[in-house]
DNA sequence: CTTACGGCCTGTACGC
DNA sequence: TGCGTACAGGCCGTAA
């Protein structure tokens, strides 16, 4: 389910659970995901209360009090639950590798069956330090990340620019569904090469960028009451989308008359979606 | 330095 | 119903 904004919505979801809570327990079910998760997880961070929870990216980071700060990366398929009531073992599938109880808090589950995601623990002074977070680039709504600065780096690129804006080094939390979305609002193909653009149409791109996640949130973030309740998939599926996943039929925006239809082309891999009428 | 690609896993949808 | 195939929102590590 994540991309930046679904991880947004996640991370508010936990913060409004678990912020100034004590870890009473926690268990891991198995250690086995994208990385190994340290053998002295569960003994670091049990009694400690969490004191400041944040996204980075795509990661959720929950800082406690002992200098020390959890991990967390949903990868393709991760979940957190929080559960009112979760009794024992019998509650638990397969899928569910971390089990965490607090005093006077719901229990929060980590869940992902193909366990692409990451859970770690780290120093919290040595963040910056920290293999998975030292590269990643500027936060899109962080004053960091400007037009200026984004003309700059495209300029250095020669790749597709929907390739490019994937790069979390450049910008962090554009996912393969925003990207596409991001690239249709700017009237930009997908392959064009990114040192092609003009600054106007950088500019363009990147403000585009921000909206398109801006709204994404929004949308999730106005289903956030049914959160608990769910399975955890948010506002996710109720989010309609311009092109992403819209092979052959109308853009979400159609005006035309020839009814353009929306073009699936594969990529390094990954699916992307344009409007060949909208779309330079 | 950039770019392309393999790989990590499980689940689901679809054609036969 | 079963079986094979393609595909899925992530990103690291490697090689060119």
């Amino acid at each position: 389910m994540p991309e930046l904004p679904e991880v947004e919505t996640v991370k508010k979801q936990v913060e409004q659970s678990f912020l100034g809570k004590k870890i009473e327990r926690s268990t891991l079910y198995r250690s086995d995901i994208r990385f190994p998760i340290p053998d002295h997880f569960s003994n670091t961070i049990t009694n400690a209360t969490v004191q400041n929870i944040r996204r980075r990216s795509k990661y959720i980071i929950l800082e406690l009090d002992n200098n020390y700060s959890i991990l967390l990366h949903l990868g393709m398929s991760g979940q957190v639950l929080i559960q009112e009531d979760f009794i024992d073992v019998t509650h638990r599938d397969k899928h569910m590798h971390w089990v965490c109880c607090f005093n006077d808090a719901p229990t929060l589950v980590f869940r992902d069956p193909r366990r692409f995601g990451v859970l770690d623990i780290f120093k919290t002074q040595d963040e910056q330090h920290h293999k998975l977070l030292k590269d990643i680039g500027p936060e899109p709504f962080s004053t960091r990340f400007t037009a200026d600065y984004f003309y700059q780096k495209l300029q250095m690129r020669s790749g597709p620019i929907k390739n490019v804006i994937l790069d979390q080094k450049l910008v962090a939390g554009v996912g393969n569904i925003y990207a596409s979305e991001a690239l249709y609002l700017a009237g930009i193909h997908p392959t064009r090469k990114a040192n092609s653009l003009s600054f106007k149409r950088a500019e363009k791109l990147f403000h585009a960028i921000i909206i398109t996640l801006e709204k994404a949130i929004k949308a999730g973030g106005s289903s956030l009451k049914d959160f608990k309740h769910s399975d955890g998939s948010l506002g996710y599926f109720q989010h309609e989308f311009h092109v992403y996943d819209r092979a052959d039929k109308p853009c979400g925006l159609c005006d035309c008359k020839n009814k353009t239809k929306v073009k699936r082309i594969t990529q390094s891999g990954r699916s992307t979606f344009y409007c060949p009428q909208k779309q330079h």
